[in-house]
DNA sequence: GCAATACGGGATAAATTTATCCCTATGCAA
DNA sequence: TTGCATAGGGATAAATTTATCCCGTATTGC
């Protein structure tokens, strides 16, 4: 596994939440662990664009970061079910400000990300 | 500049969110800015860790996406002032938000994030 | 002329994050 | 026996993001 080189700095909140949060897959595997989806194969299902090994791998680290359990049962073929912590819980509401935010401005944001893209002929 | 080879996915909100606001001094920079902070050299001076660099460009990928406008004044030596756009402002109440909430958890999240660098040598 | 100020950006290296590929394990069904 | 479903993870490549280094502009003051 890859070790970091340079020690973050936690400075403030932003700083903070930045180490458990960042990461492409993390908000939406905790905002659908939250809707019940709980089993890795749920998930990859409801993320088809992230490869399995990703969210094994942002999964675990959700887990070091105290915001989700993992379960396992001792059946065959494997059985796992992540469930939210109380502290995980707790990011909810930020995650759904964030998806309100992109949602409301949605037409606007979709105009200007892609425009950089078709733009790129132009130059 | 770097230019992406893979198009982004922007089928939800917090795609789209990501889009504009990843980016390890943006939020910061939106941040100041709405604090008055508006020049170039006093957002420096307000985040130290950040090179000149590279808040040149991510203060320009904030203006490429509508998030802040440049004003130029024609003097010597020259002078620059940011200022968050409407757009832009809509964002402060999401990023205040999310520090609140690293804010809120700041002992445990300091706890959690530096055992994975103490830890290191227990592997 | 030379330094300082305030701002900008090219080129390139280093760090970090994501993606790909491939292998392991178990019991059931065909 | 072969294949499927379910879950996990090592090794490595590719993509992306950050950091470093260094140069350029124009004016004021010494």
């Amino acid at each position: 596994m890859y070790e970091r080189k340079i020690i973050p700095n936690l400075n403030c909140g932003l700083d903070l939440i930045g180490e458990v949060l960042y990461g492409k897959w993390k908000m939406r595997l905790l905002w659908f662990i939250n809707e019940g989806h709980q089993r890795p194969s749920e998930l990859q299902r409801k993320i088809p664009d992230a490869s399995r090994r990703v969210l094994n791998v942002q999964l675990k680290e959700l887990e070091d970061h105290e915001l989700v359990t993992r379960k396992i049962y001792p059946v065959v073929p494997p059985k796992v079910e992540y469930s939210l912590t109380e502290f995980g819980k707790s990011l909810i509401p930020v995650i759904g400000t964030l998806g309100d935010w992109g949602d409301t401005h949605q037409e606007r944001l979709k105009a200007l990300i892609s425009k950089k893209f078709t733009d790129t002929n132009k130059d």
